[in-house]
DNA sequence: CATCTTGA
DNA sequence: TCAAGATGG
């Protein structure tokens, strides 16, 4: 999970029309993860192609962006994380194990016939793959969207394309790539089809949010230093926080202290002793200029025969899908011609 | 989650 | 016309 800030934010609701024609660095990654996660079926098994291969991550994919592109010219550039930093090694051994737990429960939950709660213990379990991240790139090579392989964390990656003008914005639900120092993050860049379903724990469309890095900063009166201190005491991929430190009280911390390192003793001693590696992480992460943003060529025929014909899509919704996409706007404009545009 | 179907 | 519910693979 991302560093929990939202308390603290400030998002400004936005919609669709109003980031027409912006490039986005999506986090490839968490997107692909969340359409595993939720695109179940009743019972909670994912969805799936004739020989058991799951394709929600698939379906999700071509469903969403084929809209976003078409119907708001948005253009997505999916970024993919690398190898896990060192770091993030007890994370990642957490996240196994409420997966496993998760697991146990959904079992346990579906042989007592408890649908309700099979479903959501199911959404717990997911876990995605290196070849469906890698499905993923090949079906979006197919249908013209350019990728980038991120050497560590996808985010860092987002947010240096971002800092270069490469795109507009970073686009993920998680705020660390403002901690990576992105300019500006877009949260929930989905298509607002659905309204909410508050009454039984079911899910909700919230419009797109715009998060601007440098207004945020001023508004807290911090510097990003001190934001990445903050983000410490909070908790992040690298760290599990400090007990007592929500975002207001580390905000409150920080402004008295300036840094972690003017901390008194009994917060010091807390602190990871890597803190430096830490901070240098989110500060000056590890990135590449070696990456290709120039839109492949729309292959619809090979976009139709995986989809269709290996993994068992419907031609019809797969057909209309494609369809949008090569009405949409040809190449036209490059990157770097809106991007002098949007400022 | 996104789309399609249904029913008031 | 549109929200609720079902379906997708």
């Amino acid at each position: 999970m991302g560093v929990f800030l939202t308390p603290i934010s400030i998002r400004h609701p936005t919609t669709l029309e109003a980031l027409r024609g912006r490039a986005v660095a999506v986090d490839g990654n968490l997107e692909l993860y969340q359409f595993l996660s939720i695109m179940r079926t009743r019972d909670g098994s994912p969805l799936q192609d004739a020989q058991g291969r799951i394709t929600s991550h698939l379906n999700g994919l071509v469903f969403r962006t084929s809209r976003l592109i078409s119907e708001f010219d948005i253009r997505p550039v999916f970024v993919f994380d690398g190898p896990p930093p060192e770091l993030k090694r007890e994370e990642i051994r957490k996240r196994r194990e409420v997966r496993e737990k998760s697991q146990r429960e959904y079992q346990a939950a579906l042989a007592a016939g408890d649908t309700m709660t099979a479903w959501s213990k199911a959404v717990m379990t997911s876990r995605l793959t290196k070849s469906m991240v890698e499905e993923a790139k090949a079906l979006l090579g197919f249908l013209g969207i350019p990728s980038v392989q991120a050497p560590s964390e996808g985010e860092a990656q987002a947010a240096f394309l971002a800092c270069r003008g490469d795109v507009w914005a970073a686009g993920s639900k998680d705020y660390d790539s403002l901690l990576f120092g992105t300019p500006r993050l877009i949260r929930f860049l989905a298509v607002q089809s659905t309204e909410f379903l508050p009454r039984f724990g079911r899910s909700r469309s919230v419009p797109p949010e715009l998060l601007v890095l440098e207004e945020w900063l001023s508004s807290l009166r911090i510097t990003r230093e001190q934001l990445v201190d903050l983000a410490m005491l909070v908790g992040t991929d690298f760290f599990p926080g400090l007990h007592g430190f929500g975002p207001k009280t580390a905000l409150k911390r920080i402004r008295e202290w300036g840094s972690l390192d003017n901390a008194p003793d009994e917060i010091g001693n807390q602190l990871p002793s890597n803190l430096d590696e830490i901070r240098a992480f989110f500060l000056d992460p590890p990135v590449t200029t070696a990456f290709d943003l120039s839109p492949p060529s729309l292959r619809i025929e090979q976009a139709r025969r995986f989809l269709c014909d290996e993994r068992g899509f419907s031609e019809e919704r797969v057909n209309g899908a494609l369809a949008r996409l090569s009405s949409a706007r040809r190449p036209a404009r490059r990157l770097e011609e809106f991007d002098h545009e949007a400022s």
